[in-house]
Order: C-alpha cells, then structure tokens, then sequence
RNA sequence: GGGGGAAUUCCCGAGCGGUCAAAGGGGCCAGACUGUAAAUCUGGUGGCUCAGCCUUCGCAGGUUCGAAUCCUGCUUCCCCCA
C-alpha cells in the first residue's frame, strides 16, 4: 500500500478542522508513516450515552473516514467505562450514571450508525472496559499518581465549576485521565474530537511520553452549531439533526437553518471543493440550502430521497400545497350534537390542541382554519356542522381530516 | 461532626400575609413580514361547561377571615468549617 504525498493528506485533514496540535508533529509523522508504510493509528471515542448519532458527531466522523480513506487505520473506542463516568465536557453539572446493560445496549445501537460514516470492515473497535474493568485499585492509584490536581483544574469546565461552587466529583476528575489513557493502549498517533476535548487529547501526551511512546497529535474539529444556530448540536438541546431521521425530517430541519450556518454545514459536512461553496453562497441562499440539505441526506439516504425530499419541501411548504398524507382523526359520532360540536371541542378531539383552553386561544389568535380553502374560525364556541373529510388546521404544522367513527 | 442556605408554573428566576394563575427572561405556540428561515413586531403560554369557576408555588400538617409568602415536621439539594 502506498500512501499520498504528504502535502496532499496535510491538505485533506485540514479541511474544516479548527486545530491540529502540533501541526508540525502531524506532517512528521506522516512522512514517517509514508516511508515505513506502515499507516497511523487514528483514534475516535465515543461514550455510549445516548442513541441517536447527529450531524455533529459525524464530523470528527466524517475525518476519520478520511483518514481511513487514506489508507490509516481508525480505530474506535467504545467508552463503556468512560460512560460510567460521564463526561463533564461544556456541563456545569454532573451526569446522570448509566448502568452497565444501559450502556451495553447504546453502544451496539451506536456502532450501527456510525457504521453509516466510517467503514467498519476496515477499523478496529476496542471497549475501553476491556483494560479497565481489569485494574486493580492499586493500577488506579499508580495512575492517578501522574496527573496533578492542579493540571486537572485548569481543565475549563472544572475551573468554571469549582469557582461558581458547583460540585465536582472526584470519579468525573478521572474522566480526563481515563479518556487519555486509552490513547496509550491503543497507541494512537492522532485523536480525532471537537476543540473541547484540548485537555484530555493534552493529557494522553503526557501519558504517552511517560511510559515512552510517542505522543498523540490532536485534530480537533469546530463545534457544529445546531439548528438554532448558536449553541452547539445537542441532543438535549433539541436542535440536532439526527442522521436515522427520514429524509424529510432532516430536510425540514435544515431549511430551518439559519442562513449564517451554511457556510459551516458546507465545510464540515460536505466534501463539496471550497470554491464551488463559495459560489453557492453568493446565489440564492434557499438554493443554497436545498443544495445543503439534499447533499447531506444523500450521504445517508442516497441520492433519489434526498432528491424527493427537496422536492416534496418545495411542494409542501414553499408552495403550501398540502402534505400527501394527511393524518386522519376519527371522532367518535357519539361526540357530536346534532352533527356539530364547538369549534374548540372539535380541535380538540380531533387531537391537533392538547386542552380546550389551548384550542380557545388557537382560535382567539386566527391560527385555525378549517376546510380545503382554509377558512380561518374566530369564534371558539362556533357550533361546527363536522362531516367526514373535513380537513381542520392548527397554525402551520398541524393538520388532519376527519372521519366519524361509528 | 458543626454551622449556613435553597426548593416557585417547560427552564432560569422575581415574589416574602391579601391587589398572585404568580414580574422578567429563555424556550415554545399563533399572527404579520419573507426566499424556507433568522431577525423584527404583535399576541399567547395551568384547567374547565371560559366576562365566571376550579386546581397550582418540594411533601405533610398548623396559624389566620385570608398563605407561594408565617410556624412545625419530613424529603431532597447546595455551600462553609472540622
């Protein structure tokens, strides 16, 4: 196997990476790899806390793949014990501790859809419990021996938390060390993570040196924002993009980007040539996004759905036509007076309003139509001659027909 | 072991005996505007048989004509000193 001229691969992996460190340290060892043929160890952990992979976890992701591309060897670390722990990255406030089986089942589900990004069949995939369920209380101590307390609170969240009087635990201090650790069992020539991850990529250096291998080089990527477009892409936060979404969903989503993101969304999660960017940008910004959207559903969807979904979006919302399948709500004929019922009732047990005072303000507001040509209620007390078929609106997501039941 | 503080509606957070369904912000919902958005503006954001009524301020009691506000006990959490 032959490996690109290192200039080349030092092109490639800086593409939308906010920091490698050293820089210096990467090309040496590229060409070392280069003239020994033999590729570099590149590693990526991951806790297996949560279930869905978003677009912010694919894009160390989607480097590791490149890397893999270029012939080096990834290496994935199921973080079965560092997810005991959890991570105290950017929180001011512990984790919650997940149990054993918890973790066990998360991190099969996690493999499978990072499987959609990095090839498998060509990476080694290790569990971290594999050397740590294995230390004694002794290893432990000889372990925490080489870092400092002093080394752990420069860490940015620890300091923060430490001066704002939050708790800090002394298992979540370990989570730094046993993250870096890993890197020394595994021997990594490279971590891939986001920049926040500095202290712990810093640590295994240190860790790697003391026991005289040499040090890992860190390739950090920027934080994908998420669909609000200023924090960062988090589950908890609700504003991810999760790549098991349908099509539809996910283009729904990235409409509803800010248009500021997209030059980010292009470099971290396309492959799309800079220049080509630049001249989708300085189009039509809803082009722009189409193009954005249906680039990043075809990588896990293909081509044709990512194609209808941009179509189908065009249809639904940017021509406001209506959604192909309406849901149906069946309203139980024993429910209604005469054939008619309230407006505010029928909202309600047409289930588009969770509370006939939810239903009330609707309609005090405009914000409920009724009928194919969208006649707009404004009294909640309306009696309402309800037929099947009818079609009841609530703002603009919330729509169904209705049929009489029995 | 000792001392101090805190628990409020989805979240943060004001309220400290009546004028409290409870300020303000965030989020969310609706309307206007638009290229979908964002931004902006407007309104809304416990429930109901809705100009009225009912249930909410950690839990359980108590004082009072009246309590989110005072007292007692409990639970949970935080901080400080040892």
């Amino acid at each position: 196997m032959s490996f690109p001229a290192v200039a080349d691969q030092m092109a490639l992996i800086g593409r939308g990476v906010e920091k490698i460190v050293p820089e210096e340290e990467l090309a040496a060892k590229l060409e070392q790899s280069r003239k020994t043929n033999s590729p570099l160890r590149v590693k990526y952990g991951i806790d297996p806390t949560g279930i869905d992979v978003h677009l912010g976890h694919t894009v160390p992701l989607r480097k590791m793949r490149q890397f893999q591309e270029l012939g080096h060897q990834a290496v994935i670390i199921i973080g079965n014990y560092t997810a005991l722990v959890g991570d105290p990255s950017g929180r001011d406030e512990t984790r919650a501790r997940l149990t054993q089986e918890q973790v066990e089942a998360n991190a099969k589900d996690y493999l499978e859809q990072v499987g959609k990004v990095v090839d498998l069949s060509r990476a080694e995939v290790v569990r971290n419990g594999d050397w740590f369920a294995e230390m004694s209380f002794s290893d432990v101590l000889d372990l925490c021996g080489k870092v400092t307390v002093a080394q752990l609170l420069t860490r940015d969240d620890f300091s923060k938390r430490y001066k704002s009087e939050q708790p800090i635990f002394l298992h979540e201090c370990l989570y730094p060390v046993m993250q870096a650790w890993d890197s020394v069992k595994i021997r990594a020539d490279v971590e891939l993570g986001g920049t926040e991850q500095l202290y712990s990529f810093m640590l295994a250096r240190d860790l790697q040196k003391d026991v005289n291998l040499p040090p890992q080089v860190s390739v950090m990527s920027p934080i994908l924002v998420g669909t609000d477009g200023t924090r960062r892409m988090g589950k908890s936060l609700g504003n991810y993009i999760g790549i098991s979404e349908p099509p539809y969903e996910m283009m729904k989503k990235f409409m509803q980007l800010p248009d500021d993101c997209m030059q980010m969304y292009y470099d971290l999660l396309t492959e799309i040539p800079l220049d080509e960017i630049s001249a989708l940008l300085a189009g039509h910004p809803k082009t722009a996004k189409l193009t954005l959207g249906k680039t990043v559903i075809g990588q896990y969807h293909g081509a044709q759905a990512a194609e209808e979904s941009a179509a189908r979006w065009e249809r639904e919302i940017s021509q406001g036509e209506l959604n192909a399948d309406i849901p149906v709500a069946k309203i139980a004929a024993a429910d209604l007076q005469d054939g008619k019922l309230p407006a505010a009732r029928l909202m309600v047990c047409a289930g588009l309003c969770n509370s006939t005072s939810d239903a009330r303000r609707a309609i005090n507001q405009g914000g409920a139509y009724i009928g194919e040509d969208k006649q707009r209620l404004d009294d909640p007390n309306a009696l309402i001659e309800v037929t099947s078929g009818m079609l009841l609106r609530v703002g603009k997501k919330r729509i169904c027909r209705v049929q009489i039941d029995g």
